[in-house]
DNA sequence: CCCTTTCTTGAATATATGTTCAATTAAGGG
DNA sequence: CCCTTAATTGAACATATATTCAAGAAAGGG
């Protein structure tokens, strides 16, 4: 038999996550991943073939680690509608209390990235299908409880939400005043709520 | 006298813009400012300092332009209600022909260098909050014209109204369909008018 | 205890890229 | 027509950074 790897593969995935958020992919280094890593380039290489190969993986255990959290709150006690005022007021205050100035890793390597990278591109346009499905049965859920107009389609409503979730994480980047957020969320729920005019 | 400058600093700015738009501003290598602008690093760097320099130069012709349209926007005829839409399915006629896939750059720049660079990120906070300021001013409009409940706070409707803006910018980089676009502005237009719960 | 297999190490490599600078070229006043 | 001033040129420089690779180190079967 031969060697045994000496770390754990997610342990490394983590680690390198909180590097690449906080500083971006074109601007962490290799050097900056051995460090937080822990493991010498050669390791680095034999594990994940290069830079790219590792932030993939970041970015499909981030956008799993989303979706499921998702998932989990569907199945949670409760109105739906106030579950999605939840997801949305979860953001609000991150943003207030700092936490969320690095905004969300997706929406960061999206920008970055999709313009000259298709495999980044393509993962995460499969990402945001996903995540809109996702949206789209607690909206569903909404609806048959009475919260949300039945009529109206809840895939074009759950981009509607999506889209001002995304809209906070760039806005969260200029230390926004917690008024405005509230009418954001505030904006979102009337948006939901209200019949086709 | 001395020698005079060959080059018309304001048709080089609007050159690099094409190209940071174009790879964003770390992808972005002298070089390609050298071929684009057609100067040499030496005449790039006497006229701008260094590539930030000519960066920073880019974003405020950038900001100052749409700062410019909004406020042309206000002056024009027009139910202001109708401006603000025109104003976000105009994002939608772009993101649906493609053109918006570089997205807005500005929200580029936000988000690949705010965290990072200090010159970026006060700049960017200052323009977001001219522009929701003149979006505020057309939401008022609209409050007098009775499109808007005249009892809300402009300038939190404006963040929302700016938010999904934002939102958007982000959307048009995974390709979203027509109608996920058009019920987001139907979203943010629902969430104009309604009369706060 | 060897021997194969696989992992680890970290220095070396290749390359890209931001920036500088000395030489050259215009512009125009005296 | 000089001579000062300033712009232009493009090669040279310094540095950073992704990646490779040969040598050394565990792991365990025979």
């Amino acid at each position: 038999m031969a060697r045994q790897a000496e770390f754990d593969r997610d342990t490394v995935v983590t680690r390198a996550t909180a590097v690449f958020w906080e500083r971006g992919y074109g601007k962490t280094s290799v050097g900056d991943l051995v460090t937080a890593t822990g493991l010498q380039p050669g390791s680095l290489y034999a594990a994940f073939g290069n830079k790219k190969g590792l932030f993939l993986e970041v970015i499909d255990q981030y956008n799993r680690g989303f979706l499921a959290r998702i998932g989990a709150l569907r199945e949670a006690p409760g109105r739906s509608i106030d579950k999605l005022e939840g997801l949305l007021q979860q953001v609000v205050e991150e943003a207030v209390s700092g936490d969320a100035e690095r905004g969300c890793l997706t929406v960061n390597a999206l920008l970055e990235m999709s313009m000259h990278d298709d495999d980044i591109a393509e993962r995460l346009r499969n990402h945001n299908a996903r995540l809109r499905k996702a949206f789209a049965w607690l909206v569903k859920d909404a609806q048959t409880e009475g919260d949300v107009e039945a009529a109206r389609d809840a895939n074009e409503l759950a981009s509607f939400v999506l889209n001002n979730l995304w809209g906070m994480r760039v806005m969260c980047k200029s230390r926004p005043d917690r008024a405005s957020l509230d009418a954001i969320v505030e904006g979102v729920l009337n948006g939901l709520r209200r019949e086709t005019v």
